[in-house]
DNA sequence: CGGAAATTTGAAATCGCTCAATGATAGTGG
DNA sequence: CCACTATCATTGAGCGATTTCAAATTTCCG
């Protein structure tokens, strides 16, 4: 069975095959990208979204005094830029984290899809409040929680969201973040994440070899992380659902 | 000219009045709170959405230790409870910080909108966006800026909002909030937030009686911030622009 | 193997938190 | 209208988490 980033799009619809051609069928362009290669840099014209295949992209916001907050780190199925349709100049850069694939959207094709595929549209609507919903539980773990925890939750997050991608992924996996970059997600400093993490390998919470980050202890961590695991829903039965069918 | 929270509907869209009527003809209830009144708990289960007539109202999440993160306070014109759209339980909680007035939408009524009213639909899905850029905004804010920093951008955030509302507020303001939820907001103390804001006061930044605040250099303020002001799209032309209508 | 990039560690400084007490304010019932 | 009370704001002192600065050490690549 193929396995793919289009699965993501059924992620809360079961779309037709025909929906998954016009999503497709969106496509402009597709960008092969090298580690570090920029996608969009923040501040450029808003002319187009992306859907990431595969590889990891960062979005993240730089500040006048050189800071950075990266935002959010993508994986394949994720769509890219939306926030920055609001705007006329984008808030957020895009950057590759590992040698990455993108597909190009022109925001016209984007448009149309709210005439010609309200499933669709749908589906994006509900990606959009996905994305909300790691957004808040970013800012409860960076404004309420200490390091350890934040770490903790990180990589829980993470490891959820791999595993969304490949089931076969157990309690390992491979993390293209620097610690810089852990920091720039997380909100502290390099030094900090580096501290709290070599006591995390210490207390024999997680396990590391180069890249390689192993969860050994996963309901601690979970305990630790004050964020709950998020099961999402399915099939909501208020879409889409006729109300003759209703009881 | 009546001034009331369905101008906020048309924020990136212009809708018809049959748009604005299939909106308001969604409602089912109109719920009437006093202030602390809970609108909807956090674990509840998710069968309502929720529109903001009047008055303010926080989304907040609480943590199993007892702390609290408010990730948003919500005015006239917003929609509430969207995120929780995804998850069988509501992650936030939703509580009227003034008396208010709420709509309340089945979700039912919601899920038809995206197929009987597709820039509706388009209109609701850039709100989420400008959402999205919001709870960027206080990441960024959250994660590398400090206490002076945080409240300002705070304080300027809420001020532009408040005069998308109502445009004849000036430098001064009513901020029904007490210093612990600012905190809550803001992550940090209440105690810290009252020691930035005295040093802010004697700054000359801002003003304070009671509850009514005074922006008094809104330029240094904006400085300070760290997030610039969002000017945000009106009518974008890729939604619902005929590809012939393009040059 | 060599050099650049990333990680790791130490020490001192800073910011914000906690605890605890005092002062101000507003709403309430007499 | 006033006293009463609860809530909210304010301030101080000490502590703890995190940052900053700086110097090794290790890892990764070419």
């Amino acid at each position: 069975m193929r396995r793919g980033p289009f699965h993501r799009l059924n992620e809360f619809i079961t779309l037709t095959q025909e929906e998954l051609n016009a999503f497709r069928g969106m496509t402009s362009a597709t960008l092969k990208l090298s580690r570090d290669e920029i996608v969009r840099a923040q501040g450029d014209s808003v002319t187009e979204l992306y859907f990431v295949i595969d590889g990891w992209v960062a979005a993240s916001v730089g500040l006048p005094d050189g800071k950075r907050q990266i935002i959010r780190v993508h994986l394949a199925g994720d769509l890219l830029g939306a926030p920055s349709l609001t705007l006329p100049r984008a808030m957020e850069s895009l950057v590759a984290l590992t040698p990455a694939t993108v597909d190009v959207i022109p925001l016209q094709a984007f448009g149309e899809l709210f005439n010609r595929m309200p499933r669709l549209a749908a589906a994006m609507f509900l990606t959009s409040q996905k994305e909300r919903v790691a957004l808040i539980d970013r800012i409860v773990s960076i404004g309420q929680t200490k390091a350890l925890q934040r770490i903790s939750a990180f990589l829980l997050h993470l490891h959820d969201r791999l595993k969304l991608i490949d089931p076969r992924i157990d309690k390992t996996f491979e993390l293209p973040l620097m610690q810089q970059q852990v920091g720039d997600l997380l909100g502290m400093t390099m030094v900090h994440v580096n501290r709290t993490v070599k006591a995390m390998e210490r207390n024999g919470l997680i396990h590391r070899k180069g890249r390689c980050w192993t969860l050994r202890d996963i309901p601690a961590l979970r305990e630790l992380s004050a964020i709950p695991e998020r099961n999402f829903v399915r099939e909501p039965e208020w879409l889409f659902t006729p109300r003759v069918e209703q009881r």
